[in-house]
DNA sequence: TATACAACGTA
DNA sequence: CGTACGTTGTATAT
């Protein structure tokens, strides 16, 4: 019998695939009208769905544990002790999903005292004897010991539960450098936290493989455990119990009891009425459509096709033919077309265009006549979409080519849908989204194959991809897309272009004076404890500070005892020592030096750094800076501000301009909250802290004394942060209890702050992701976590969210009115960079007045909030001297 | 040579 | 037991 006429069997290990598509979807964007969760059922099924599809089982069935009991729980009572209590809104689902799979004709199967992994065990070993193929699907490591040739896992991914990695003996050994059968053998070493089974300390995945390569076996590293030397062997030997008892735990049972003929797994047709029936009660409209399309029941909507979308051929055109081309391609594609530049060294080197159904790719070189047509639609606005727009737009930018008309980055779509990831490329959007691969081609090869995708086979994807976003994404975030995210990337390109102008001669001198400093620093530091250690090796330090000097035991961290500069303080205050002032300065000294020495390495040929923004890098909205980052260049010690200084107004230019947002984000509290005492607070011009100081401690602002005013202070900017009376109470090295009493005052007489905060979290959970004035959407499935650590870290960022995020929306409005308001009035001042609520520009004195006024109006004007957004200048010739 | 962590700079 | 980032060096295993 060949392969591909085997029978396959299908088996689920059902509850580890509920419970990991219950983490995966929002608890909250799941429910019936009378309150029943069902995003696990929900995710189970999209899955099945996806697997019947995909794999076109003959047989199937479902495994469920019975309860968290087995002959493991009696014979190791602790076996799976750590799992905390099940999510009741996890309860109940289970059943449901139960009667879901019946109506479908698809059996269940538990059996008392086994787990649901040894169902599967004992079915693909039976099936296996019985010529089937086998596909296992299990969120429980240890079935990999059941894979080869006949029997392959399905793997679910971190991310979701509908991300299969499939398992064969292949990517067993690829993944795991052992064969399928050895990996029980490895989970017995290192030990597997949620079953609650330690292993042996100090015992890695790494570290396992090794020793499985060197003795062959579990039995054989144990019978030659006393030849391993060094702290792992020690430790070894001391847990070998710990192994042997996780691998007699960890073996599946291949012969359980499973009263069921595989015969009689055989795919039947679904019962349509009780599917109809369970699916209304679940308020399942789309996977109803789906099933019943799978069953080749007419589901009333009409089907996406299923047959996988091929690459339409690829044209060569030119002149008056892609003229043409173009003309037409812009009339019968309203909404865009697909748009790759190659980019080499930072030059266009070639482009690709495609429409939905024809792809064009163009060897074109800039300012080719032959390649007029291309170079007029480039500069049109007609609509262009594309992936990770930037470097091409420089890349045109730098060549010399007029381009409008951005109107989708998929890069950044992507991002809106899911903020906080890393950038995604093209192949992994096309694979996530469009569940395809985009062809690549393997530089492994020998010969390399044709398929690596070309700029305009790039272009044909990313118009796809296009399409997906534009209904994945809900109004508000294309609204963001469209309104703040496109103009501000050609804004940043253009940043990133300018650069800014650093002095190498001053940081050179910097560098030297800090280098001479530390090596003195640490000669003292030596001196002081007898010996010379590595000051930048928080071990190293731990044996100096607890070992040697004996100093008391600091804030445990991973890897010992924390020796940040919190905590030295701590130590200096209980146990002044000269050796600790001296390793602060030396740290002070070396960071600076680190970061001086990193700038003058960015500078490029033109005496400018050229930093890059990054647009979909962060979780709120923010950009971020990077290669080298301009964003966190010292400000608070006078020593950190001779970096400043070291930014210079370039050549050609008079001044450099600086201006920021003025307690931006305090005031965004107060729009949103709608906080009386607050607007009023920001209406009247007084100072913030002082109004709020006044009316906490009830004495009129000019009787806030300066302590009073650091406390309100820390307590202000605190409460968008979730700040706690504990941590309060660190921060200003006061008594938890008058944290507290800060904290009542405050809510008392600012209470709809409080109502605010609670109400975002509240809604947040309800509606699974925080939303900020403009529309921006982020996510946050942690909120239902059973996790305590999870949950309480989602509900912080939570409530400052909004917050942080309009305040990055606010900034992207005003950069790309300043920047149009420069441009269209043909003012050859210019922005070069951003850092979260400050602008810098480079300024030509005749224009100063304007430009101010311009950056003034913008920057205030650029949202309408309760209260007024007010901006400070500052100008001067290096950055340090521009502040105010 | 790549990855994880602690530490620390900014808003 | 305060949010959001990026970079660095050390330590660790390869």
């Amino acid at each position: 019998m060949s392969e591909s006429e085997k029978p396959t069997l299908l088996v689920i290990d059902g509850h580890s695939l509920a419970f990991r598509a219950f983490y995966a979807l929002p608890v909250d964007s799941f429910q019936t009208r009378d309150g029943q969760h069902t995003n696990a059922i929900h995710g189970f099924i999209a899955m099945l769905i996806n697997l019947l599809k995909a794999e076109k089982p003959t047989h199937l069935a479902v495994a469920f544990d019975i309860s968290r009991y087995s002959f493991r729980t009696r014979e190791y009572p602790e076996y799976k002790g750590t799992r905390g209590e099940t999510p009741p809104e996890f309860i109940g689902q289970v059943p449901l999903l139960q009667d879901a799979l019946k109506a479908m004709s698809i059996s269940t199967i538990s059996l008392e005292d086994y787990e649901a992994d040894d169902v599967l065990a004992t079915l693909s070993v039976r099936a296996t004897e019985q010529g089937y193929r086998t596909l296992l699907v299990s969120g429980d490591r240890d079935t990999i010991q059941l894979v080869n040739d006949d029997v392959t896992l399905l793997y679910p991914s971190r991310q979701g539960v509908s991300d299969l990695t499939r398992y064969d003996p292949a990517k067993v050994r690829e993944r795991y450098g052992i064969e399928p059968h050895q990996y029980p053998e490895v989970a017995a070493l290192v030990g597997e936290t949620s079953d609650n089974l330690p292993g042996v300390p100090k015992v890695g995945e790494k570290t396992a493989v090794k020793w499985l390569g060197l003795y062959g076996s579990l039995d054989g590293i144990l019978e030659n455990a006393e030849k391993i030397t060094g702290k792992v062997g020690e430790s070894l030997r001391e847990h070998k119990e710990n192994a042997v008892r996780n691998r007699r735990l960890n073996r599946l049972v291949t012969d359980a009891p499973v009263d069921v003929q595989l015969d009689s797994l055989g795919k039947r047709p679904i019962d349509e009425q009780e599917v109809r029936d369970v699916f209304a009660r679940l308020e399942f409209r789309t996977l109803l459509d789906r099933v019943l399309t799978l069953e080749g029941i007419d589901g009333g909507e009409p089907a996406v096709s299923a047959t996988r979308a091929t690459i339409p051929a690829t044209q060569h055109l030119l002149d008056e033919e892609l003229r043409g081309w173009l003309a037409r391609s812009v009339v019968s594609s309203p909404d865009g077309l697909g748009l790759r530049i190659d980019v080499l060294d930072g030059r266009p080197v070639s482009a690709g265009i495609a429409s939905a159904t024809e792809l064009v790719l163009l060897p074109w070189q800039a300012g080719g006549a032959d390649y007029a047509p291309f170079e007029e639609w480039l500069a049109s606005d007609a609509p262009k979409l594309m992936h990770d727009a930037k470097p091409q737009v420089k890349a045109l930018a730098r060549a010399g080519i007029a381009f409008d008309g951005l109107a989708f980055d998929t890069q950044i779509g992507a991002w809106l849908l899911a903020p906080g990831g890393k950038e995604a490329t093209l192949a992994d959007l096309t694979r996530k989204l469009l569940d395809e691969d985009l062809p690549t081609s393997d530089p492994n090869q020998l010969v390399p194959d044709d398929d690596a995708p070309s700029a305009a086979t790039e272009a044909w994807y990313t118009g796809r991809i296009v399409d997906h976003l534009r209904t994945a994404l809900d109004p508000g975030s294309l609204g963001v897309l469209r309104d703040i995210e496109m103009p501000t990337l050609l804004v940043i390109a253009a940043m990133e272009l300018r650069g800014v102008t650093v002095d190498h001669a001053s940081l050179a001198d910097l560098s030297a004076g800090l280098g001479s400093r530390a090596a003195d620093l640490a000669a003292s530091a030596f001196a002081e404890i007898g010996r010379e250690v590595n000051l930048g090796s928080p071990k190293q330090l731990q044996e100096v500070l607890f070992e040697q000097l004996q100093m008391p035991k600091t804030r445990a961290n991973k890897t010992g005892y924390s020796t940040d500069a919190g905590a030295l303080a701590d130590l200096q205050a209980s146990n002044p020592h000269p050796f600790l002032d001296l390793l602060l300065q030396h740290r002070d000294a070396t960071k600076l030096r680190q970061i001086v020495e990193t700038l003058d390495k960015s500078i490029a040929e033109d005496g400018r750094i050229h930093t890059r923004y990054v647009q979909s890098g962060t979780a709120t909205g923010r950009i971020s800076s990077t290669d080298p980052n301009l964003q966190n260049i010292p400000v608070r010690t006078e020593e950190g501000r001779r970096i400043r200084q070291s930014f210079r107004v370039g050549e050609g230019y008079d001044t450099l301009l600086t201006a920021d947002y003025s307690q931006i984000e305090m005031r965004i509290m107060a729009h949103l909250s709608r906080d009386e005492g607050l607007i009023e607070a920001f209406r009247s011009g007084e100072d913030l802290h002082r109004f709020v100081g006044a009316r906490i401690f009830g004495v009129e602002p000019a009787d806030v004394t300066n302590l009073m005013r650091t406390k309100v202070k820390a307590m202000s900017y605190g409460l968008a942060y979730g700040l706690s009376a504990f941590g309060l109470s660190k921060q200003l090295r006061i008594e938890q209890s008058e944290a507290k009493v800060l904290m009542t005052d405050y809510f008392e007489r600012f209470g709809a702050v409080r109502d605010y905060l609670r109400d975002v979290v509240v809604q947040a959970k309800v509606d699974g992701y925080t939303t900020t004035i403009f529309g921006r959407r982020r996510p946050f499935p942690d909120l239902s976590s059973p996790n305590r650590v999870l949950r309480d870290n989602a509900e912080r960022a939570a409530l400052n969210s909004p917050i942080q995020g309009s305040a990055a929306d606010i900034m992207k409005f005003a950069m790309m009115r300043v920047e149009q308001d420069l441009t269209s009035r043909g003012l050859r001042s210019r922005m070069l960079m951003t850092v979260h609520d400050e602008l810098i520009f480079e300024v030509d004195s005749s224009e100063s007045d304007e430009v101010e006024e311009i950056v003034t109006t913008r920057m205030a004007g650029a949202a309408d909030l309760t209260v007024p957004l007010e901006v400070q200048l500052g100008h001067g010739t290096d950055w340090d001297a521009a502040a105010h």
